[in-house]
DNA sequence: ATCTTTGTTCGTAAATTTACGAATTAAATG
DNA sequence: CATTTAATTCGTAAATTTACGAACAAAGAT
């Protein structure tokens, strides 16, 4: 995605976190996690008619944007925001949406 | 995209906007013509290192996602904000991260 | 030692996204 | 009527996304 120097990095970052939203799934975990703070993967997977594998999959791309965070609680694994980052995005937005 | 009941209209809203903005450059078009109300295609054409088509592309999924809107003023078209839409994003995306 | 529980990883297929250049459109201009 | 201008649409290729079920992993329970 090399764009040049004209976009910013902040564009770029804003970019990332809305894409990593740009799913109905991820944004369901996402406003789940922004009530209760964690959860576990099995919680979503009750609630929602997608294969286990698929929501592993939507938790990994949360992941690897720094969205959430997984913690090895076993046999379970408990999902909650990473808090840094999550500001950051809460940041970004509203600087684009306000601008 | 079939997620059952679980997922409400809105986060389905919210993703879909969030997806339009998951990128570089369109997250670059935005924040523009956010500041600036309207701009041509060859004003974002002259600085962005991308393809006419590739631009071209990129504002058809905005304007698909309904946050944009061309207005022909030959030989060239307006792109500016779909003000309505543009509001829903932003109250959608306030909720989501001040819940 | 085997079974159960909770999730992940693997393999794979279908669909979508991203990107480019060439061809096209549509009106204004010479 | 041919040219120019500004941008779109077409054709196409490569990469990524989305989804599923089967196989696997890791620790606790039986």
């Amino acid at each position: 995605m090399e764009v040049g120097t004209v976009i910013t990095e902040q564009q770029q970052r804003a970019a990332r976190y809305a894409k990593a939203l740009g799913h109905p799934v991820r944004m369901y975990v996402m406003e789940l996690l922004s009530k209760q703070s964690c959860c576990y993967s099995g919680d979503i997977s009750d609630e929602l008619p997608i294969a286990k594998s698929t929501l592993s999959q939507h938790l990994k791309e949360l992941k690897d944007a720094g969205l959430i965070q997984g913690e090895i609680e076993l046999p379970r694994i408990k999902y909650c925001l990473n808090r840094e980052n999550w500001n950051e995005a809460k940041l970004l937005f509203k600087q684009f949406f306000s601008v």
